[in-house]
RNA sequence: GAUCCCGUAGCUCAACUGGAUAGAGCACUCGCCUUCUAAGCGAGCGGUUGCAGGUUCAAGUCCUGCCGGGAUCGCCA
């Protein structure tokens, strides 16, 4: 299953090779001017650069070349050495028949399947889900669809932050509120209680006053400091009181995901490091790689090259404790004894990029990991209107929760005002509105490229119009919808056949579906698959408008378009389904 | 202070490894529902890519300086 562009390529970059050439000149890509060239080729230009010749006349060369290719309808040179090029409607037809008879809809394959770990870390124990945590979240499930889908061994682990400062700050906390818990007897040992004392909506209260107070007071701080080194040394009170924090937010943050439509492997945390913590620190310690600063332990990890900083990664503090580092490099150590994966990708916040710089930089001192196994996949914050945090209009964070009910009350008022509930029972309506909130959300959120900072604007989240991700579902709706009635009808799809300007421009969307998935995968970004969404989908509606499908009189020609009509859907169903979009039977 | 990132149409965002006339959506102005879902389609309007230099046949993209915004810089994660 090639690509139009790769089989170009291939043709040109044969015959750059034959002049003597590189053949990785023969590059062919989208013409960016359509009204040029369905593909183009700039290798001319590179090649008389290095050669000191005319990029004219080796272009000439190529095309030569390229118009004995049977896909080829006419190639030229243009301007400086551009070679364009105008694929024949036979091409694209079968092409389009290809994608239409594929399962993968023309999406290619990983050579090597790798296996891979995806760490969420981005999530803590005691905090709500807000829509900060919605980025790292579907950014991260999109990549795991995506690498799954590509052949390669996914374990994705959400990586709860469960496990440093706030841990202790938080167990003061509730001390100052309920002292008369059992849990702060210094002899506790009492069986674990099946009711916790605390809930949910107490923890979200308790977390940023604690925090605040940690801030402001030096005393409370050695405090908390205290509480979580007696945590992490194995205090039973402190211990037992923690794991009701852990299990009161894992209950929260489950059902968050399951509103998402996220899927987690695992649900580890940073502390279940802890077993691997004593020998790692045993191990850089005996081996000169951790020494003793300033009361802490450190690993410098400065090279010569660096121009910025490079603070030491710092593995056990002045208390004894370990915080994140530690925790991190311990992460490691367990998926390589429990996984041995060839690749971990971390998706995570843009802030924690000298983090994982620190970190990445002492597992390959430390023989853990190779540093090109290891990837920080940093993402870009949400900002309001005015380019700081997002904050609500009362000054605090919005929810996730909240989002996605806002989202959903929009698409319902949507259906409604559209008239599609009247027909349906109120359960096909709630699904409806619940995939196009999500839809909506997902795409706006995802169609930003990663790493990049964004403006959140709510009334954009939700809105259907325009590239948007209900937008995706009506094309998609659309589709399924003339399926439905050609089923009914015993229209049967045939060879396809690329007449119409429209179906040429939904022919070249479908043939690019190759290129953008072997992109998204290459370069973990997942607006890259909502372009082409959007661009597959806006091709199909232009060729909706501009010819009869199922309307259409002539049998061969009606065939044609049906099948045209099913590949489109095949393949708009699966990049939807990469970014975790689900698409309703009607809209 | 040091380092890094960002600055593109009124607004929100694209632009693959430097390629041709910088593209979408929203908003605004027109036109299109007696045939397959108008959450749609077509057309128009809208740009000195923050500023000034430099490299190159070619710069939004690379280099230098400046302006503006953000992030980070060992005991919080």
């Amino acid at each position: 299953m090639i690509d139009l562009a790769s089989q170009l390529s291939q043709t040109a970059g044969a015959a750059f090779a034959a002049l003597g050439l590189d053949a990785g000149l023969g590059a062919m890509w989208r013409s960016d001017r359509p009204d040029l060239a369905d593909f183009q080729c700039n290798g001319a230009m590179a090649a008389a650069k290095a050669a000191k010749t005319n990029p004219r006349e080796i272009a000439q060369g190529v095309v030569d070349e390229l118009r004995r290719s049977l896909l080829v309808a006419s190639a030229e040179v243009a301007g400086p050495g551009f070679i364009n090029v105008r694929v024949s409607a036979e091409a694209l037809g079968e092409r389009a028949t290809a994608i239409f008879r594929d399962e993968r809809a023309g999406a290619p394959s990983a050579e090597i399947p790798r296996r891979v770990v995806m760490d969420f870390g981005g999530w803590n124990v005691a905090k709500p889900m807000h829509i900060g945590h919605l980025r790292s979240t579907i950014i991260g499930d999109s990549l795991q669809r995506l690498f799954r889908f590509m052949g390669d061994e996914v374990t994705s682990d959400v990586h709860l932050g469960d496990w440093g400062l706030q841990m202790g700050q938080l167990i003061n906390e509730v001390r100052l509120e309920q002292p008369e818990l059992s849990y702060f007897d210094a002899d506790f040992s009492g069986p674990y209680p099946s009711v916790p004392p605390i809930t949910m909506e107490t923890l979200e209260r308790l977390y940023p006053q604690a925090s605040a107070r940690s801030k402001t007071d030096a005393d409370r701080r050695d405090l908390d400091r205290k509480a979580t080194g007696e945590l992490q040394a194995g205090r039973s009170g402190y211990r037992a009181l923690w794991r009701h924090f852990c299990d009161v937010t894992r209950v929260g943050l489950e059902r968050e995901c399951a509103a998402l439509g996220v899927h987690f492997d695992m649900w580890k945390g940073e502390s279940d490091a802890e077993s691997y913590i004593p020998e790692l620190v045993d191990d850089l310690k005996s081996r000169g790689i951790a020494v003793l600063d300033e009361g802490a332990w450190i690993v410098r990890i400065v090279r010569e090259a660096d121009r910025k900083e490079m603070p030491p990664l710092l593995l056990v503090n002045r208390d004894g404790a370990v915080g994140y580092h530690a925790t991190d490099l311990g992460t490691i150590i367990d998926r390589k004894r429990t996984i041995d994966p060839e690749l971990t990708l971390y998706i995570v916040d843009q802030r924690q990029a000298l983090h994982f710089e620190q970190v990445f930089r002492a597992a390959d001192m430390a023989g853990y990991a190779p540093e090109s196994a290891l990837e920080h996949l940093g993402f870009g914050t949400m900002n309001g209107k005015d380019g700081k945090p997002f904050k609500t209009r009362e000054g605090g964070v919005l929810k996730l929760h909240d989002l996605i009910a806002q989202a959903r009350d929009a698409a319902s008022a949507r259906l409604t005002e559209a008239g599609i509930g009247e027909g349906l029972s109120p359960e096909e309506f709630t699904d409806i509105a619940s995939k196009v909130a999500l839809a909506a959300i997902k795409f706006a959120d995802l169609s930003n490229v990663r790493t990049t900072n964004y403006i959140f604007d709510l009334d954009r989240f939700i809105s259907f119009e325009g590239k948007t991700g209900p937008y995706l579902l009506y094309a998609a709706v659309r589709m399924k919808s003339l399926t439905r009635r050609a089923r009914a009808e015993g229209v049967e799809p045939g060879a396809i056949s690329v007449e119409l300007d429209a179906e040429r421009g939904l022919a070249l969307a479908l043939d690019g579906f190759t290129e953008t998935v072997r992109g998204a995968y290459a370069r973990r970004m997942p607006h890259i698959l909502c372009d082409h969404a959007f661009a597959l989908a806006q091709a199909f509606s232009g060729f909706y408008a501009a010819a009869p499908i199922l309307a259409e009189k002539d049998v061969t020609r009606r065939a044609s378009r049906l099948a045209l009509t099913l590949a489109t859907m095949k393949q708009l169903e699966l990049v939807l389904g990469l970014i975790g979009i689900e698409t309703p039977e009607r809209m």
